[in-house]
DNA sequence: CTGTAACATGAAGCTAATTCATAATTCACA
DNA sequence: TGTGAATTATGAATTAGCTTCATGTTACAG
């Protein structure tokens, strides 16, 4: 036996019509092919839908039965469809993000605030613990959005540029590498530098700075929580490297210096990865728009 | 946009399976034809279903919640199908009578007594009101089983033949008649008849004795129930001809003679009647059996 | 009883799904 | 990192099934 949504979808236009005549319009068919489904449905399910011969139609006790079946069946099927609409346009669906950068959590928080109100249909998270294979989650569809400092190129992922940040040296104010202009690469040689626990490759002050110079810390201390490292920062246990909105937006800033690192500064740039098809998905584009503009709120 | 059945159980059971070619057997399709299918549902609803490039196949976000409708849906529909597969064998279903005869209650009672043991699932129902049309209700749907004494040729309708009585003359033991060896039309000419409220050509008397011979009582009398037929008879108010078993089964006969109608005797047969399409219905099978067997568990 | 409106039916045409054959990809294992 | 086995994707051909068209049949009103 087999029953299709269009069986139940012309049975219902049918009783709810009166006649197949009537019904043609609403299914946008002729009367011929509703007959012939009838009669088809009849013999799948061996029961007389209708009662024999009588005008108008009427249901019998069975047909009854699959009327309201249709009822309950076909709004949950049209409940998916509409589902699927917005999902595709981008209306609802889901943002877990994953984040390679340990500061973010500064300035993601509040963007997560204000994505909220735009789209309270969304269903967001961060999931942590996903920092060294990020873009891979991303591609696995474990996550839907990855913060990152270093593009890849790749087919099936585009990197949103968000904004450019400084790598920044900050110290206790009477430490004494406050007086300098700026920080160099040799100054960090005989220095106790507070890092996030993170491999050295993934900080900006490394992969930047002393990588490329091949000069190593006196010694490196991991800390957590970015107030905990500006709490021993400030009281002179070490020297570290942070993104300039960090400082921005941090209470704690009082009793510290910041220095820019070489003449120059260092500067760079933040991305949201997002699988390709969903790059214009309304609430992608909400993330990426707030995001833009979020160091602007924190700084103001 | 439009998801078919089809679409669900396709990636209901690619999910389940693991893979396309796992899901074949499952599906009795080629891997092609799957393949082919998820294309087309992905372009229909306009998301991926399944992450690409990765095997063993997993889920994305939206293909999970297909998978979610499905296992809504689908049981959804097997439910309504075992619900038909029962309707066609007769193990469920509705069984509304329509009794022409009006003494039929006296056994039809004790038949549906019986048959609630047998069928639990089937709706029971005695429909009054009927006994002029009930043949064409039957047509209608109206009601499923038809008692009656007429059986008529039918194309879509079946008579079933029940068993056979024997109108019965009944008097007071002291009435005059009840002298007589058997009863004949003529006797009733000066009698006063107590009958069921129904037109003389339903009556046995009148379509089997009095019509033919073209006499009339000396008066009419009618009366709904049976007990008070019979106590009527008992106190001389006039006499009467009843099916015999309503004289078997009743308590109320003692101070009542029986007499054959005749000097052969009347027999009349009853028949249930049902669309012809429900005739090998288990259910209605079942009460055909009981009501064959009825008369011999009242005189027993 | 007759006409009209509605349903049923058979054949033809068309759309869409399936299969077959084969190419491309992935993953495991060396 | 390369190779082989297994899996998926693709295109063309076939097949199946639905819809329409044309027409016959039936029900119901007046």
């Amino acid at each position: 036996m087999n029953i299709e949504l269009k069986h139940l979808r012309t049975i219902l236009a049918i009783h709810e019509a009166g006649s197949l005549q009537k019904a043609t319009e609403k299914l946008n068919l002729t009367q011929s092919a509703l007959s012939h489904q009838l009669r088809h449905i009849k013999e799948q399910i061996g029961v007389e839908i209708f009662v024999p011969e009588t005008r108008p139609l009427k249901l019998s006790a069975e047909g009854l039965e699959l009327v309201e079946a249709a009822r309950r069946i076909l709004p949950e099927m049209e409940k998916l469809k509409s589902r699927f609409i917005d999902l595709r346009s981008g209306q609802t669906g889901r943002l877990f993000i994953a984040i390679e950068c340990h500061a973010c959590f500064e300035w993601l928080f509040p963007v997560l605030n204000q994505f909220r109100d735009h789209h309270s249909n969304v269903d967001v998270d961060i999931k942590p613990g996903l920092a060294f294979k990020a873009i891979e989650a991303l591609q696995a569809e474990e996550v839907d959005l990855v913060i990152s400092a270093d593009p890849e190129n790749l087919a099936d992922v585009d990197f949103h540029e968000l904004f450019t940040y400084e790598p920044t040296f900050v110290a206790a104010k009477n430490h004494p590498l406050s007086a300098r202009p700026y920080i160099e690469a040799a100054d960090f040689a005989d220095q106790n530098v507070i890092t996030y626990p993170v491999p050295k490759e993934r900080l900006d002050l490394f992969s930047q700075i002393l990588l490329p110079a091949g000069i190593e810390p006196l010694s490196v201390r991991q800390v957590e929580l970015t107030s905990v490292i500006l709490l021993l920062v400030g009281a002179n246990k070490g020297v570290s490297v942070l993104p300039d909105w960090v400082l921005h937006s941090s209470r704690e800033t009082e009793d510290l210096t910041q220095k820019k690192l070489t003449k120059d500064g260092v500067k760079r740039k933040l991305y949201a990865a997002v699988r390709r098809r969903d790059s214009d998905k309304l609430y992608i584009e909400t993330f990426l728009s707030l995001s833009k503009n979020i160091l602007s709120h924190l700084t103001a």
